[in-house]
DNA sequence: CAGCTTCATAGCAAAATGCTATACAAGCCG
DNA sequence: CGGCTTGTATAGCATTTTGCTATGAAGCTG
């Protein structure tokens, strides 16, 4: 006994509006037809689902069963509808973003915050992803955007990157760290102290590399390794130790006053922070909404950066 | 943005198959109708629903939202259907009851206990009405059938009456009731004891009225009225008062040995225990078949009666 | 590269949907 | 009680949708 599901409906709303001519116009049709749907249910089901001559309009229990399951597919249909003018105005939806464990933590998150200030019922599924887990992660679609540090030209066909903030890494201690006594810091002064090795896979292990070779010297003593940015932050606030980090990912930490910028001029990687997209993925407007978001936020700080850079002596 | 609910079940059956064919086989539709469909669904949503070249198929965040009205759709259909089944069969459904308070306390509750074991996705609403209010919810629909004891000719135009037991009303009292000890009871034995009064609109207040009547009293001492059933027993077995019962009634709480027959002949109403239905009502199997259950329950009961009057002497 | 599987498209017939116009029924009022 | 109002059912017709078969196109596999 399959019935119309459009028949449904229509008894549903007769019964919520209390007659047919009421249920017709709720639903944007006429009397006619909505009367005939009713007729062809009740024929195809071959029992009542009206008591005659009732106003408002009443319906037999097996109506008032029938209606039910009416009400949700009106229902159901009215979510799928909405469904789709959220996610065409990128109001509504899902956006799986990748990142870079650090930048993440100390800067996506916030900006995620922010994000679901303005638009709350854009839900983000954040995951932690390296570059080439990244690409793969683009590939099988399982994330919409990622963020990424990433040399210009490693940019492999099918993807398209829009850099939101130069890459600038620095030498980060505590604030009470005895090097920024120095006046004038040597190669030997930071091998002197231990080292937190960033996670393996990241790109700032390679930037160490670099560090290293600049430095003259093979390796470093490394005292920690494999912790979160929070990890890191505590153990390099509790100890001398010193680690590479992304100058924005130290600023952003600012106003809790634990890390800071050691003075001292490290090579540069060629590399941006950026967003990461693959060029053929099912464009979904609250993932470019919230790269949007991303991009201006990254905006503002690169002014905020300026004038502070302008008010503080970093190290001081 | 309105979407076609045919569609959106399609689509949810297709991702839950995981292709075009399957999803369509599971549908009894074939492969080239629901991929017509897809088709029209994207396009009117103007975005892809689907990852291109995937198998099994994959959604889009967006198809992935649809689907799933898709399916609440879907089961609201089916389980509309299983509705229709269920009512046509009797299994499933609602059967609204209305009785005069006695008969159901006493033996209408227990059948409703036996067919609910035989029939479990059938749901009983019983309701307490005396004949006047039983008569207006029929008419109002507010009751399938009514379990009430009605003179034979009482009964208006418009409702049916299928009789299941004559009516025969008996005086109860607890079975240590020193009435008992008597060898041949007087109707002044009886006017001094106490007496319950039933339930104010019951037939059995007419039908001690009559009782009143043929022993040629006006009145009689009444020092407990407005119980229930089990009430009414309770007060029974704890004093030595008498009530007009009908004969059913105390018969169906022999096993609890709380109140038996006094055996004293009563004049007895022209009146029978029987089901009482509107003829225009619409038909409800589910109804129906409880109704079959109950008339079926009192003809056992009558075989039972008989061979337990051959046994046993009341009142002893 | 042939063969298999699966999705997309074309073309056509049948069903359904929706509309206007109109008939029918019930309740209300002078 | 006859007409008026209100509301539902039916008729007739045009249009859309749905479903089918047949066939083309695309991707995977041995």
């Amino acid at each position: 006994m399959k019935l119309n599901e459009r028949h449904l409906m229509q008894l549903a709303a007769v019964l919520d509006a209390g007659g047919v001519s009421e249920g017709a116009a709720m639903l944007g049709l006429t009397q006619p037809a909505v009367s005939r749907s009713l007729a062809m249910l009740e024929a195809r089901v071959g029992e009542p689902l009206f008591l005659k001559g009732r106003r408002p309009m009443q319906a037999t229990p097996l109506g008032a069963q029938l209606a039910a399951q009416g009400r949700t597919i009106i229902t159901a249909s009215r979510k799928a509808s909405d469904a789709v003018q959220g996610f065409l105005k990128g109001t509504k939806g899902i956006v799986r973003v990748g990142g870079v464990p650090f930048f993440m933590d100390a800067m996506i998150s916030r900006m995620i915050g922010e994000f679901q200030n303005l638009e709350p019922e854009v839900t983000i599924q954040q995951s932690y992803l390296n570059l080439p887990e990244m690409v793969g992660a683009l590939q099988g679609d399982q994330i919409d955007l990622g963020i990424v540090p990433i040399g210009v030209l490693d940019l492999g066909p099918g993807f398209e990157f829009t850099e939101i903030l130069p890459g600038r890494n620095i030498v980060a201690c505590r604030p009470d760290h005895p090097l920024l006594r120095n006046r004038r810091l040597r190669a030997h002064d930071l091998t002197s102290f231990p080292w937190v090795a960033p996670l393996p896979g990241s790109p700032l292990m390679s930037d160490l590399q670099m560090i290293l070779m600049s430095i003259g010297m093979s390796d470093l003593n490394i005292r920690y390794s494999g912790g979160s940015l929070m990890s890191v932050i505590n153990f390099l606030a509790e100890t001398d130790a010193l680690a590479v980090l992304p100058f924005s990912v130290v600023f952003a930490q600012r106003k809790e006053n634990r890390v800071t910028v050691l003075p001292y001029e490290i090579p540069q990687p060629n590399r941006s922070l950026g967003i990461l997209r693959r060029v053929g993925a099912p464009r979904s407007p609250a993932a470019e909404r919230f790269a949007g978001h991303v991009t201006t936020a990254f905006e503002n700080l690169k002014h905020i950066i300026k004038r502070h850079e302008n008010a503080v002596v970093w190290g001081r």
